[in-house]
DNA sequence: AAATCGCCCAACCGCTGCAAC
DNA sequence: TGTTGCAGCGGTTGGGCGATT
């Protein structure tokens, strides 16, 4: 067993080491992770105590392959939100930010390159470059009964024409993937991804994908 | 059977954001 | 306003293990 310089243990953890950390957080509840070494006896940094509870420990983790819905979820929101394993993995119960990101260095991202290789092969594609734009608190609001470009044609007082309809199409192109062929999924809690009936509508009523965007 | 390779995943490390002072 | 400490995140590493030679 490796050793850090303050002679805190570091590497794989005992079942002794998870038996005294579940018990602390069943006395003491999460949080305050600096007390925890502490509480539990444990002779382990916060940070691998923490790690250590959120990505084995934590209760209804799911561990074994990842199902179809799941794969096509992080696919599209790793297409929404780039790196935010945490926001992702918040999508999809029972998976941690860390199975997330694991999964996707070994899956997703190859079948990506391949996809990319066969698509190389066969046309020559258009590389789209978006321009970032900046979105505004007020523009997205009303989660209830809104589509993107509903919300964004909201704000049309107070932004340009042209910023506006810039707008509608980044997000157009950034969520239609209708164009590619792609009829979107519906999962099997019922939540429906893509252009099916309700299609995106549907994945940005849901009132959580908003407060990720941060709008 | 032994050696090597490659994949997968648990764990570590460094950084950032934020709150308290 | 600057400093400090804590919590959390994403990138990276390294060990275990099965597959292949």
């Amino acid at each position: 067993m490796v050793s850090s310089p303050l002679g805190m243990r570091k590497g794989a953890w005992t079942k002794e080491e998870d038996n005294l950390l579940r018990k602390c957080i069943g006395k003491y509840g999460e949080g305050k992770w600096n007390l925890v070494p502490l509480r539990a006896g444990l002779n382990r940094c916060r940070k691998s105590c923490r790690m250590r509870w959120l990505n084995y420990l934590t209760p209804n983790i799911k561990r074994g392959d990842f199902t179809q819905d799941e794969d096509d979820l992080i696919i599209r929101l790793h297409k929404l939100l780039g790196n935010r394993w945490s926001l992702i993995a918040g999508r999809i119960p029972g998976r941690t930010a860390n199975d997330v990101k694991n999964h996707w260095k070994t899956h997703q991202q190859k079948k990506l390159v391949a996809q990319k290789d066969r698509a190389q092969k066969t046309t020559k594609s258009t590389i789209l470059k978006p321009k970032p734009l900046t979105f505004s608190k007020t523009m997205a609001c009303s989660i209830e009964s809104s589509t993107f470009e509903q919300n964004i044609r909201r704000n049309e007082n107070s932004s340009s024409p042209k910023v506006i309809e810039g707008s509608i199409k980044w997000w157009n192109n950034l969520l239609d993937t209708k164009e590619n062929g792609d009829q979107g999924t519906t999962l099997s809690n019922g939540l429906s991804l893509g252009f099916l009936e309700g299609g995106w509508e549907d994945f940005c009523r849901d009132k959580n994908i908003w407060e990720i965007l941060e709008f």
